[in-house]
DNA sequence: GACCTAACGCGAGATGACTCGCGTTAGCGT
DNA sequence: ACGCTAACGCGAGTCATCTCGCGTTAGGTC
């Protein structure tokens, strides 16, 4: 978070500007642990900061793109658990994960973050590619998993990466509640438990394809089966 | 979707107010579908509708109060699947949240919402209050799965249901790429995987009480339980 | 150490979101 | 059919957000 490397092209990278722009940052960290997104403002970044209004739009343009280069700013080392089994490594990701959204700061980066990209595009690339990039490191423990033969050929790194994270941003964006660490455990028993039954594996289109060692896999196949097609419609669920 | 139920204190339900109502929230769906959250202006709506400016901000506050009020629209009548199975359900009620996030009104409705929330406590309190009810609803299959024993006893109706719907949500807001049918064959192999293998059972804080099918489920245990107690601290996994 | 210029501070001005008060319309009771 | 009043249309007014131009500061360079 403290690398502040200066952008490319700048023809000042020195002083001042690595100065402010620091000051800048940290202010915007501050304000989201005190009152979240909703509470994020230029004039208080502002004054938090000590950096004037103008200054502050004229290189950020909006807070959209503050918390964008908040954010790419995290993008730094992800800590890579190696435990020697994939299991391990799942749970202590997910304990990882846990521990970082307990953080409020973090916790309000996120929504600010989803948030802005619900209203910039250029938001929207941000966050698609931070977290892009966060699940192919992450995703490195798999084909360890797969050539200590602990899964089945051809699991999906990121598939398994995806699962693994997504109760937690369920949790927190849907659900509105805080994690906890049963949340990060459940998360990561049921990734393992899905990716060692082949869950994540290629297999052509439906999940009938999948291997798992309990019996009682093929029940229920022909009565859903038939519904393939009923994605285009705009029939409503809800 | 159109069972325009007055406010229970209106002292006028009919015509005209349940007209306006109507026209104004129609428009907030088209002009949702249509450039999505960022294009959602309260001019942009009144345009629409043919409503005036100052009448929809009378009655809705902010833009804020309009996407929750469309919201909670749609909390009547989740279509429950009753497939004979717990996986057939989950695969049809799958299937179901695909087709109905395929539509980009309701993608532009969700970022709304969760953009909302962030922003406005209030409406966090509507998406919370929906999504509870959601998962309450859908819930019921588990305790039908579990009466025909498909299910190891006490797994948690809401942990299944959000464990269904954790990779969609992950899917539209972190990975911003669209769903497909692919993507929720797959979360409910995971889910149903998952359930039958115990991991959403109380089981006491960490998942060592998992009853799975398969072997090997003992192994990685040791490296990583004594981590236990390291969610508390501001560690940066990032 | 002296010059050059990118970046910043500052305040005035423009833009757009939001509110208010009043006259009008139309649902609802009698 | 008539009156009552909640809800709406309308335009002016207010306020916060955002931009612009100029003078100043301080990195970088020779």
């Amino acid at each position: 978070m403290s690398t502040a490397q200066p952008p490319p092209g700048a023809s000042r990278p020195g002083g001042r500007t690595a100065r402010t722009r620091q000051a800048v940052l940290d202010a915007v960290f501050e304000e989201l642990g005190e009152g979240g997104y909703a509470a994020l403002t230029m004039e208080g970044v502002a004054r938090r900061s000590g950096v004037h209004v103008a200054t502050i739009y004229r290189r950020w343009r909006s807070v959209e793109g503050l918390v964008c280069e908040l954010m790419a700013d995290l993008s730094g080392g992800i800590p890579l658990p190696d435990t020697g089994t994939l299991r391990g490594d799942l749970r202590a990701l997910a304990r990882s994960i846990a521990a970082f959204y307990t953080e409020p700061r973090y916790c309000g980066l996120l929504e600010a973050v989803v948030s802005a990209a619900a209203r910039q595009p250029e938001a929207a690339d941000v966050l698609r590619q931070f977290f892009d990039q966060r699940l192919r490191l992450a995703g490195s423990m798999v084909p360890r998993a797969a050539a200590r033969g602990e899964l089945p050929e051809g699991a999906d790194p990121d598939e398994v990466v995806a699962a693994l994270g997504a109760p937690f941003y369920y949790r927190l964006l849907i659900a509105r509640r805080p994690v906890d660490i049963r949340l990060a455990d459940r998360a990561a028993e049921a990734a393992w438990v899905a990716a060692r039954a082949g869950v994540f594996a290629p297999a052509a289109g439906t999940a009938d394809g999948v291997r798992d060692g309990t019996d009682a896999v093929r029940d229920a196949a022909g009565s859903v089966r038939d519904a393939s097609g009923s994605v285009g419609d705009t029939a409503d669920p809800a």
